[in-house]
DNA sequence: CTGAATGTATACCGATCTGTCTACTTGCTT
DNA sequence: AAGCAAGTAGACAGATCGGTATACATTCAG
């Protein structure tokens, strides 16, 4: 294992560990001594690749997005094109929630909501890389939408938004494992009436 | 001002000083010297009505289940019985959310949905506090649902979570001033399907 | 070979955390 | 009149916070 592994790995650790630590306990509750005792690095190793709480918070949200995204990008690309994209969707949030899908356990609710909740201000920094996220995944349903209805695409993308938003509040908060099944439902009615 | 009345405001000036400011910027970054500061009042006599933090938490959430469903309720039964009552809520939500309703302001998102992003854990105490206002709001909207479809009360009032919770989370995270009024438009052809 | 980069461990800093304590005041109730 | 409940201000305790400093080890590159 050559330093320059180490080096990428360090970080990485520090990273993927912090993230879990603060999707599982928040992000205000969780010290920095806590996400180097759990990585097994020196404190000053976090201070070298990280200014400070803040810019690890900020590296943890991208590692998030990404991870993510490319998860939900290739549930989505398992189906044929159209509606049946859209729907799968719903079958993935359903695997999530269920703690089905390795690629994206455990379920903690979603860590952008969440560290909205923990960043109420619109203008917090934090706050709006969690806006960047959603507006990319939003985007990633939106070119999906035009394979059903080209003209009414932003409308529907948006509704489903809606309703996958709602799908994991429930989920998390209720603790309810059918929720996305629910939301599910109400997307297949949707599309129909969106399928002229 | 007798001192009886004295008792129950500085307990209550608590409470709603303590409820503010944990909406506002979270419960764990919020403590409680910052909390008996706004409130003008010393530690002791804090630590005289609540026992520690956790009761003081407890007391908040119970607070704001009250204020909030009692808005509702009251928002609600200004129109006729019916679906316009269920699309009243979302009405509402979007006085709330843009900030029009004094009863109500200001907006940081739903404090019960913040309130689970900090206690992820659905055992945690305070994470089932906030699923028993859920469930109460929603039996608001269950018996409303009733009036429109008796039969498929459960399935369209839980639709209308979903939806109420999805509009909560787009209004915040992306501050879309407009999320009840798509809410809403997703609403009335929900109610429309099961109007017979 | 040498120096820079990255890593280790650990002590330390000042600030803040929740919660307790002392000492005193006020006012209602019995 | 006496006692109790509720209030004040503020010191204090012990832990933890984010972040820095010191001293040293390892490894790769020029």
């Amino acid at each position: 294992m050559s330093q320059a592994n180490n080096r990428l790995e360090k970080r990485d650790q520090l990273i993927s560990t912090a993230f879990s630590l603060f999707y599982r306990y928040g992000i205000h509750a969780v010290g920095i001594n806590q996400v180097i005792d759990a990585a097994g690095v020196a404190k000053r190793t976090l201070y070298h690749h990280f200014d400070s709480k803040e810019a690890l918070i900020a590296a943890t949200l991208a590692y998030r997005d990404q991870q993510f995204r490319i998860w939900l990008e290739a549930r989505i690309e398992q189906v044929p094109p159209g509606g049946g994209a859209l729907l799968a969707v719903f079958d993935a949030l359903d695997d999530w929630f269920n703690e089905r899908d390795e690629a994206i356990m455990p379920f903690h609710g979603c860590f952008f909501i969440n560290t909205c909740a923990e960043y109420t201000d619109p203008q917090n920094v934090h706050h709006q890389q969690c806006q960047t996220h959603k507006r990319l995944v939003h985007e990633m349903l939106l070119r999906h939408a035009y394979q059903v209805n080209a003209e009414r695409a932003d409308a529907l993308s948006q509704e489903l938004v809606f309703l996958k938003e709602g799908a994991i509040v429930q989920a998390h908060v209720m603790a309810d494992p059918q929720a996305a099944l629910v939301a599910k439902g109400v997307a297949k009615r949707l599309l129909q009436s969106y399928t002229t």
